[in-house]
DNA sequence: CATGAATGAGAGTTCATTCAT
DNA sequence: AATGAATGAACTCTCATTCAT
C-alpha cells in the first residue's frame, strides 16, 4: 500500500508523450482556436515544459498536423468494417454508419477535429487537402455506396448521391461542431438523445404526411 | 444645403465608413480566422489607415463584435415578415424560410457569420450569447412555428419539433460553413444548384420508398 | 533659453532613424560578436524600443547587412580619387591609399567592419561575396595599380604584385582589428604613432642593411 | 596491470576524451563564432552526447577557455629552442621564429586560436589578459630578440623593436585569419605558396629600389 | 562513465494600441 | 478626421544545463 514503486513521477515514458501532448492541443485548439492557443498552456495542459514540446514537434504547425492526422485512422477503418459487414442489408448499413460516425466521433473528442480542420483549412491548404482526400472523400464513399446498394434493390427512392451524401452527413457534422462552440448557451440542443431519433426519422421518413413529386 | 463644398472627396461617406470597414474585417476574419487576422490587413482592404480603425472601434475586439451584430437585422425582419404573409400556407413558408435564409445569408457573404461565431463562441462568450438569443433563438421560432403550422393542419407528420428545427437548418448551415472553409478543396459540394433540391427533397419525402414506423 | 522649441524630444525624424540604428547595431556587434548582440540592446542604444527596429530592418540579419553595407561607399569613392590624382607620383600615391585606408576606416568606427566581416564571413555567405567584390577586390585594385605603376617607371622593385598588395594591407588590417579586440590589454600597441611610420619605413625600405637576392 | 580487461572498447582512450571535444569545439568555434555554436554540435562532431560533454567541461565556457589554452604550450616551447639554437645567426633565426610559427600555427588547426581570441576577446576579458601574457607577449619578446641581435650585430637597420615585431607579426597572422574567414570567396590569396615569399622579401628588402631616408 | 529527456530563461519577432502631428 | 511612427507585452522557438537512469 504505501507505495510499491519509488518513482512514480520521475521521467516518463517517451512513447506515451507525443499522444498526450496531441490531446492536449486537440483540446486547447477547439477550445480557443489554433492561432489564440499558446504553446504554453498545452505544455502545461500535458503537464510538461515549454521546451518538451519541441522535442516531439517541429512546430506548433507540426504540432497541430500531428493532432488531426492522429485519431482518424481507426475511424476509417471501422468504417469500412462496417461496409464489408452489412453490405447485405443497405438501411442498416447506413444506419450503422452514420450511428457509428457519431459513437465514434461526435460523441468524442474527437468531434473538435472537424470543427477545427473547417476554422483551420483556408490556413493550411495543404493540410485541408489532405484532409479532404483521407477523411472527407474516404467518409464519403462509404455513406455513397450504402445509398447506390439500397437504391439497387429498390429500399431506397433513386436521389442524386452525392449531394445526398452531404446533405445526410451535414446533421451529424453540424451537432459535433455544436458541441464544440455554443454548448454553454445551448445545452438543450446538444443532447443527442433527442436529436438523433428525429434525424433517422426525418432523412428516412421525410417531413411530409403525403409525399410530393421531388425538386424544390 | 446653401453650399457647393469644395471638398468632396476629402470628408466623402464618412457615414459610409463604419460599414466598410466592417465588410473588410468580415473578409479577413472569415479567410483566417479572428486571432490570425492583423488590424494592418483590415485597414489596407478598406483602404484606410491603421490609426483610423480606432477612430470607429474601440478595439479589435469592438470590431468583431460590430461585424457580428451588423448584418442579421434585416434578416430577421424579412423572416419574419415571410411568416405573416405565408402563415396560410405551412409547407410553402417552410421553404420560403429555409430557402430565404439561402438566399440572404447562404448565397451572400454574411455566410461567413455562422463560421466565425461557430469558431469564436467559446472565446466572446457574452457575444456567443447575444448572438444565440437574437439570431439563433429567433430564427428557430420561425421555423419551429412553421412546423408547428403544418403539423396542427396535418400537412406534416407529428414530429418533435424542437429537434427538427436543427436538423432542418443543419444543412443548410453546414453548406454555407463549408462554403467558407472546403471551397478550395471540394468546388463541387460548394454548388447549391444540386445540394438545395436534394435538400429539399429529402427532408420532405425521405429516403425510404415505404416508410418505416419512426425510431432511430 | 528657456527652449525655442516645445517638443525637443517627440516623435524623431524618420529619415534619420536607420543611420542612428546602424551606428547603434556596429558598436554592439563590434563588441559582443553578431550573435550574443541582442536586438534590446541595440534598440536601447539608439534610444528607442524594441519594436521600431522592426519598422527600419526586417530581420536581424537585415540589419547586419546594412551595418556593412552602409559605410563603405565614400571610402571606395574617396580612393579611387586619390588613385586619379596621384598617378603620376607613384609612390606617393601608395602613402596616400594606405594612410588614407586608415584616417577613413582604421582610426575610426569603420575599423569595426573588417572585425565584423572576417568574425561573420562564413555565416554570411553571401553577404561575404558581396563584400569581397565590393570592397576588398576593389580596394586590391587600387593599390596594385599603385604598384604597378611604381614598378613600371623604375621606382619600385619588380616585385609579386597580388601577393605584394596583400602583405602590405595586413599590417593596417591588422592594426584595426586589433584596436577592436586586444585594446584593453594591449593599449600601447594600438597607438598608431609608432606604428604607422615603423610600417612606411619597414615595407618601403625593408629590415637588412644589405639587400639579399630575394626569395625566402 | 594483472588483467586483460575484456572491455577494451567501452572504456576506451578516456584520456583522450578531452582533446576530442576540444578539437571539435575548436572546429566549430572557428566556423561558426563562439556564441553560434551549439553545444549539441559540438558534442555530435566528437561523436558522444550532449551530457557528456558535462563530465569533463563544466560550461561552455569552460570549453572555449580548454581549447584556448590547450595547443599553445609546445608552439611557445618549440620558439624558445629555436631561439637558443639559432642565435648565432640573427636574420636564420627571424626567419626561423617566424617560418615556425607559419608551419606550427598558420598551416595547422591552430590558425583558428587567433581569429577566435579577435572575435571574443571582448567578451572574455580574463582569457583575453591570460592570451595576452601566455602568448602574444612571450611571443613578441622572440621576434624582438632577434630583432635586438640583428641590430647590434649590424645586420639589421637599427628600426623600433616593438613596432617593427607588431608589424612583422601581421602578415602571417592576417593570412592566417584570413583562411578561416574568406577562404571561400578567396581562395588563391589563401594559398602560402606565393605569399610567404613576398612577405620575407618585401620585409627585409623593402619596396623601393633606392632606399628614402626612413619617415612615414 | 555515459546518456538523452526534460527544463526554463532568454532571444527574435509580431501586432494591438497610442498619440503627436 | 486621418495618419503612421512608436511602443512593449506577448508569442514562438532555442539551447545551455541538469539529472534519473
Amino acid at each position: 500500500m504505501q507505495e510499491g514503486k519509488p518513482k512514480p513521477r520521475t521521467r516518463r515514458r517517451k512513447a506515451a508523450r507525443p499522444s498526450e501532448l496531441t490531446a492536449a492541443a486537440l483540446g486547447l485548439f477547439v477550445e480557443k482556436g489554433y492561432a489564440a492557443t499558446r504553446l504554453d498552456e498545452v505544455a502545461a495542459r500535458a503537464g510538461v515544459s515549454k521546451g518538451t514540446l519541441y522535442l516531439y514537434f517541429d512546430s506548433k504547425e507540426a504540432l497541430f498536423k500531428a493532432v488531426i492526422t492522429m485519431g482518424i485512422g481507426p475511424v476509417m477503418e471501422r468504417g469500412e468494417a462496417l461496409f464489408a459487414e452489412l453490405r447485405h442489408d443497405p438501411v442498416a448499413l447506413l444506419r450503422a454508419l452514420l450511428g457509428g460516425w457519431w459513437e465514434m466521433v461526435g460523441a468524442t473528442e474527437l468531434a473538435g477535429i472537424p470543427k477545427l480542420m473547417i476554422a483551420e483549412a483556408r490556413n493550411f491548404p495543404d493540410l485541408a487537402r489532405f484532409y479532404y482526400d483521407e477523411v472527407i472523400s474516404r467518409g464519403r464513399a462509404l455513406v455513397a455506396g450504402a445509398l447506390e446498394l439500397g437504391i439497387e434493390r429498390g429500399l431506397l427512392r433513386p436521389v442524386d448521391v452525392p449531394s445526398t451524401v452531404q446533405v445526410l452527413m451535414a446533421p451529424l457534422l453540424m451537432l459535433s461542431v455544436w458541441r464544440t462552440s455554443f454548448a454553454v448557451c445551448d445545452a438543450e440542443a446538444c443532447r443527442p438523445e433527442n436529436y438523433l431519433p428525429t434525424y433517422f426519422d426525418l432523412v428516412l421518413n421525410g417531413l411530409l404526411t403525403r409525399p410530393d413529386g421531388g425538386e424544390a
